[in-house]
DNA sequence: TTGTAAGCGTTATCAC
DNA sequence: GTGATAACGCTTACAA
């Protein structure tokens, strides 16, 4: 190690401008990588900084340039992979520059969210805010904070703001596409484990899936579709509900993955074979759907993508409205689709 | 600009100072909430301070009182759920304060890795950080925090460390007392997924099953063992190993819940029945121990309590030592476990 | 190309 | 009790 020069703590500018007998002016110069710069002068003092073993002190520099290099994170998901997914999305970007990553997850039903928020955002003072669904579908949220002075990139499953503070994906033409590949390996009677009120992506899921049966042709009424709230023991219940119609569908469609899953596990408890009995294509290609049996067929969400290009549009605000916005999803065919029975 | 209090921007302390006649230190006392302070001052401060809105700049507050209020979390574990329920406990231990949290996913397989985390801690200046399993079983890695100053707490399975430093569970007792379960319930023959080579916690797991089924007489050869690396794959092909035995296990332990699913899963595609055919036990109670099919008999690791204690810990450090630091897991039966059936 | 002086917004020291 | 004044470690004018 690096022998200290001055009292206990840290190195600072000062020592090393003092130790390589230039200004602190020229230390930050060199810090900054100016390029007004003579050569000699940075390599002498790019020689103190790595004997000081010297590190900028972020607060100090922060302070005096009026802004606080991190990023902040907001969510209120039922869906852990995904958070987690976005999160090193966000670290992707991040790495190897001076942001942090600060991550709040946040309850949408507390009546004093908003309040909460507002004194969250006015203590850190984020370079600017990344926002999840659903809370991202909230339209007052980001008058709230653009009343703050925040900048803010939402993530979404459709067209919630303009490209600079958006990153999104097309879930109706998605599902669309994931319905209209079980009408072509033969179902009729496709059900709907759409998610809770409020969600866009529920929104927008549950319209695909219309736009596919009604555009075949093929039955798109209520009795075949029921309300979870995106968790594993909503997709249950929603699974027994279309299971235990007098006429159930062949085929499946849940919103996302873990209801899919809820799906799944109440067909083979009534003793159905999943495909064979029942087909279920879920959303989003977390973890579970390939760790379920059977491996589940579903719609792959780039959401660790998504996450670091919208970092990227909070750093680079300056591009941030021209670089890519709508990002494609995928569909995953697994085991779990197979033509009907009858 | 000594004069407007309507300019750009926050206000600050000084605003605040001159619109309520006092000093800054006066409105700093206020804030920091000085004993010493006549009522009748800090009322009318506080009042301004409501007017204008004010909130302290945490920047220049750090920078004063040259200390960082945020957490480092550093992890790399291939389990998602656990990181986030970890993150959630560390969450509940600093909502309502001025700390944040900022997570540090790493590669333990990078060789670069011990260069790198200097140079974040160095940038980052933390108030402590949190290590999770692996990394937290490395010794040398806390060398290196100690030698920069840096205050931690380590999470594991076992005493890795002096409880100022440590919250941990006891794997192996919790272990041994799952086995014993199976034991009770008829098994001879127990087959174990052991966790990955250098993680003290596959270690301990391992031992707490071997522990469990010598203490009964029953074999703890190595053809009844099969090593993952607490992946979902690795639990497959572990199961693939166990099960493709000349004269198979009726269970299996896993060390953790996703190998677990991997073996329920090669059963399934097998034609097994689980649990007629195969009982399986796994570790964590993550989600996927209650979803899969069938549910997993497991043991719940208290992850979001620890992690809320190992924080406190590091927020408070004069009474880190004497906090609770051994959490008590707890056995969870569920339908995938009954007696062999010959 | 480099240095000087004046902040950034807070807290600590030490008077009054 | 309260208030000048000097830190804290850095950056941005503006000179030189």
């Amino acid at each position: 190690m690096a022998g200290k020069s001055g009292r206990e703590g840290k190195p600072t500018i000062n020592d090393v401008a003092r130790l390589s007998g230039v200004s602190k002016k020229t230390v930050s110069r060199v810090i900054n990588r100016s390029p007004l710069l003579n050569q000699t002068t940075r390599e002498k003092v790019e020689a103190v900084i790595a004997e000081l073993g010297y590190v900028p002190n972020p607060q100090a520099r922060q302070l005096a340039l009026r802004r606080n290099f991190s990023l902040g994170m907001i969510y209120d998901n039922p869906n852990a992979q995904m958070v987690l997914n976005f999160q090193e999305g966000v670290l992707d970007a991040i790495r190897g520059t001076e942001f942090a990553l600060v991550i709040h997850p946040v309850d949408r039903h507390d009546p004093g969210l908003f309040d909460q928020i507002r004194k969250f955002i006015e203590q850190q003072r984020f370079y600017g805010v990344m926002v999840l669904p659903p809370l991202s579908e909230n339209d007052a949220f980001f008058a709230l904070l653009d009343e703050l002075g925040c900048n803010y990139v939402r993530m979404g499953s459709a067209e919630l703001d303009d490209p600079a503070h958006l990153v999104q994906s097309n879930d109706r033409q998605a599902v669309r596409g994931a319905v209209e590949y079980l009408i072509a390996q033969g179902h009729k009677r496709i059900g709907l484990v759409e998610g809770p009120e409020g969600f866009r992506s529920a929104h927008e899921r549950r319209e695909g899936w219309r736009e596919a049966v009604t555009a075949h042709g093929l039955p798109a009424d209520i009795s075949l579709t029921a309300r979870g709230n995106y968790t594993f023991e909503t997709g249950k219940e929603a699974g027994i509900s279309l299971l235990g119609l007098p006429h159930p569908p062949t085929a499946i469609f849940a919103s996302n993955d873990v209801m899919a899953a809820g799906v799944v596990h109440v067909a083979r408890e009534r003793g159905l074979d999943v495909p064979g009995d029942l087909s279920v294509v879920g959303f989003d290609d977390t973890a579970i759907a390939a760790t379920i049996w059977p491996p589940l067929t579903t719609v792959r969400w780039p959401i660790r993508t998504m996450a670091r290009s919208a970092a990227l549009k909070l750093i680079h605000p300056e591009t941030a409205g021209k670089e890519q916005s709508l990002f494609p999803t995928e569909f995953v065919p697994r085991a779990s689709v197979s033509p009907p029975k009858n």
